[in-house]
DNA sequence: GACTCTTGCACAAACGTTTGCAGGGGACGG
DNA sequence: CCGTCCCCTGCAAACGTTTGTGCAAGAGTC
């Protein structure tokens, strides 16, 4: 039912293999029998069909990816970036939900394998090892997790959280909480080393709490405990927790920022309109999703353009609300004598 | 370099048709034999080319989605779900973001069309004789969309916006505003009509403003006119059009839920979160994704259950702190004389 | 006018599967 | 002991492309 080559080339008065040349490698074929043939297929309504073609090429214009949470906006965000770099260069995306899960991870690229060029693994939870494996089974590229000879786009967080730092800082902080991600995550490894590195710059304390889960319930938990630890401000892993600390904090009373200071990470759109507006670090999530799609293709189309197999993205401290200057109420402002 | 279907029949010392059929229709071979062949694909990492079998059988074991805006956690949600039941029937899931353009969505779809089994649009932009020329092209199943002879999951949200209008009848409300979602959109019109049908029986006077963008700056534009037409509560086409409208009444110190009440629709988590936590109706989103899913592979795989090409799903008002009694300050409590 | 070179096209093989058809061999019944 | 039937397996065709190879005709050169 469907029209093939074959239709085409009936229509046209030529063979098959020249319907093939017209419609892509145009130069080899007289311009008069390309109209020809172009003009039959676009009457005929002819769309070449991708498994035939994929199984003589090797190649099938698709290229996969794998988040760890949809419902994380963060990574919808490089979703959209992934569909937009993709479209444009003629790949259609296919997409799965890894669910935080490092065999799932594993099942769904394993699956997806066959039918794709590469798959850009999105933080993914799964361990070096596995991601080794994975990558002798198909292109990969990595977006926020760096792993030797496979290409990456990685957000430089640890740069946002020195902006953070820095911030607090001069609002006179002194003493600060982190609560920590997943603590396998390398976003989270990069964020307490950029933490670690300036705080220690400016002689100011950090007590870790974590890991949390990265999502709201994360920070609705971790708020008790980090208000238990004496601090004047708060570092988030990620909005998600930041905005379940800003709901527990409300629910005990305790003010922000005039009491507490609270900073996120990620800069959703919830981060922005939620009351009063949190604190971030801007991440570059489209950018981030187009940036690993040009190294996959890079590497699947072989057009080295000599930049390396790793992208920078640079992130920004977006401040709003939720941070002011440290409390008085905590006079002395120094950690507790614990 | 990768293993063929003829590696794994040389291993086995059988003919690759003996393979082919041992791996899927099992019954066809002898029980010894299977178990060889079994064995020597597993021991050589076999994975079929699924190009190839498509090629031959017709069918590619994928399903396409496409939303209309990633942005919105409603459409992600339904992704999880679609994403979730595909991949319990062993489907692959191609995804993509309409961007709520028409046009954009029948490209996509069309390019989809000839590597996926069918294609799942969920609330579509695109005219009906779009869809219907897409139908022609692929197997299609609608989420929130209704057309002829086209498999759809609906959800029920007339019933949703009558348990609203219900639930502000017994707080006194006698004058609200609706704020329209897109005009084309089938889920506008089914709130419409139902707070219509609902609104006429309490004798409640609804004002209606839009269409808007059903996104949060939506909302923000929207609450102004809303404000001043005299109402004591505003139901919102979404939940993200709601927190714009909270948003913008907190700038103008309008008291929520005392002097203005406010329900959304969706129930997205932010919904749950925001402050104060919004009156809404809860939707199905997962649940939606899957009964989409549930329709399009009965056509395709033609098993159809006798259910018939529709599911309605049920949807549930969810109050929390945005809605009370109608405020005094406007003591009459009934249309202005315009 | 004969040679070579180029250009434009057709032929056929190949990609990795599935599946209709046929054949071989064993079991069973007569 | 022979015929029939059934179970299992192999052979080969087919799916719709791409692409290497070969051939014919025209252009250019001497």
């Amino acid at each position: 039912m469907p029209v093939t080559i074959h239709d085409v080339a009936r229509r046209a008065q030529v063979s098959p293999s020249t319907v093939s040349r017209a419609l892509s490698a145009s130069h080899l074929v007289r311009g008069t029998t390309r109209d020809r043939v172009l003009a039959a297929a676009k009457e005929l309504g002819y769309q070449p069909n991708p498994a035939a073609r994929s199984l003589i090429t090797g190649r099938t214009g698709n290229i996969g990816i794998v988040v760890p949470d949809l419902n994380n906006p963060f990574y919808t965000g490089v979703l959209r970036g992934v569909q937009a770099r993709a479209r444009q260069s003629g790949y259609a995306v296919f997409f799965a939900d890894g669910e935080e899960d490092p065999v799932a991870e594993e099942a769904l690229v394993r699956a997806m394998s066959r039918q794709v060029d590469g798959v850009v693994m999105c933080a993914p939870f799964a361990s070096d090892t596995q991601l080794r494996a994975l990558a002798g089974l198909t292109s990969l590229a990595l977006l926020n997790r760096r792993l030797r000879d496979v290409p990456a786009a990685l957000m430089d967080s640890a740069s946002g959280m020195r902006q953070v730092v820095d911030h607090l800082y001069a609002l006179g902080h002194r003493h600060v909480a982190y609560l920590n991600g997943p603590g396998s995550s390398w976003s989270n490894r990069e964020r307490r080393r950029g933490l670690r590195a300036a705080a220690t710059r400016a002689r100011m304390t950090v007590v870790d709490f974590g890991p949390f889960e990265p999502k709201f319930e994360g920070g609705v938990a971790a708020a008790d405990l980090a208000l238990a630890g004496g601090v004047t401000a708060i570092m988030c892993y990620n909005d998600l927790m930041a905005l379940g600390v800003l709901s527990r904090l409300a629910d005990r009373g305790v003010a922000v920022p005039h009491e507490m200071s609270v900073v996120g990470f990620d800069n959703l759109l919830y981060a922005a309109v939620c009351a009063p507006p949190l604190t971030t670090v801007a991440m570059p999530m489209e950018a981030g999703g187009r940036a690993a799609v040009d190294l996959l293709l890079a590497g699947v189309e072989g057009t080295e353009d000599g930049a390396g197999p790793y992208r920078e993205l640079t992130t920004n401290l977006i401040v709003r609300a939720t941070t002011a200057a440290a409390s008085t109420s905590n006079p002395d402002n120094h950690p507790p004598a614990v």
